[in-house]
DNA sequence: GATTGTTTTGACCGATCGGTCAACAACGTT
DNA sequence: AACGTTGTTGACCGATCGGTCAAAACAATC
């Protein structure tokens, strides 16, 4: 393959990888970064071991490509509110949005949740440094809808925790939740919630 | 010893196990159930690795005593309330307790939430037996507290979810809340949140 | 068709996995 | 002091871990 064509269409090794990434996203998320073998990924995407390990090197670069694909997707989330935006508004879409990218990456969600019961070993920097500040510049807006009258006066990194919280709920526990309830979907949950 | 001083004290017996137990439920917890290893836990309790099978007999035996001892923690909890109680009594004394168990055994928090990430396969028969008939029967009377007019008419089993979810949470993502919060502490949450 | 570059994959490496075992120390009873 | 029981632990087992490598298969260019 020439360098001209290598950075277009070549389509074959772009579905291999999302193979890849896809069955290594069920397996780390149900099992963690160590509970996990390249084996069990390998089988899963129904390639043989060598192959996982000459497209994304190690375990450790798949692990972390993972990782950033999901914060990536949690990006837009609450991005661009202003003092003026209406919370009830905002907090509804920011929940909606939520559960939905729980259900839509139901395996992205878990692995974020397994990475922070491991301690955070490979998210520590982003979770004090990026997360923090981001957390911080939406405390602020949220603050000042408060003294605007426009909502009860709660301290606003509690309330972006309780919802965060509540949506990962679903998602995360969805063994336990559908467990207990029996079969029952929960698309009616997502409206009722507020 | 002989088998009349064998279920009186053996002090020292007694003193081991917990220790065992206690390190190998911070690396369950950590860690999950395939990514913990023995000789880890051995590390951690700093005794041979021979000597943790020795009283263990076998990792998955270690493991289920492990949840055993947490979800006969969790027994307790809304145990004996009727259709006369007080909603707000009693759901303030639910997120209380649930609270002060999460902050108490930290590690056993965890070590559910990474089973259940894995999908339950060591708690699914409990999860879908005894577990729902508890939540079942609670449901039942907080909707008579609901049909007396005591509190708001919301599916109680969404209720128990959701302060569920949000106690969690600090046990759970301890690493992203402090994190992201920088070093404060958490007792404060308690009264505020209801 | 020969040459060059890319994928594929079985075989293999040292390290570690859960678990066994036998030799030995410590203890309790007589 | 002799003896059976219980506790301790290094050495070891086959299996599996993450990762390497080289040989073969494949594709593209001349």
């Amino acid at each position: 393959m020439t360098a001209d064509t290598a950075n277009q269409e070549n389509a074959s090794r772009d579905r291999i990888e999302q193979t890849i990434l896809s069955a290594a996203e069920q397996v780390f998320s149900q099992h963690g970064y160590r509970g996990a073998s390249l084996q069990a990924i390998a089988d899963q995407a129904k390639l043989p071991k060598a192959n996982i390990l000459y497209y994304m090197g190690s375990k450790q670069a798949l692990y972390v490509r993972l990782l950033n694909r999901m914060m990536n997707r949690w990006n837009a989330v609450l991005e661009d509110i202003t003092e003026d935006s209406d919370p009830g508004q905002v907090l509804s879409d920011f929940i909606r949005t939520k559960m939905m990218l729980g259900q839509r990456y139901p395996e992205g969600s878990k692995l974020f949740a397994a990475e922070i019961l491991a301690g955070a070993p490979f998210l520590k920097e982003y979770l004090a440094g990026e997360l923090k500040e981001w957390v911080a510049s939406r405390a602020v807006i949220i603050r000042q809808w408060a003294q605007q009258g426009k909502m009860d006066d709660v301290d606003p990194r509690w309330l972006i925790f309780l919802i965060w919280s509540a949506t990962q709920h679903y998602t995360e526990y969805s063994a336990q939740v559908t467990g207990i309830l029996g079969e029952e979907a929960l698309s009616e949950a997502d409206l009722a919630s507020i």
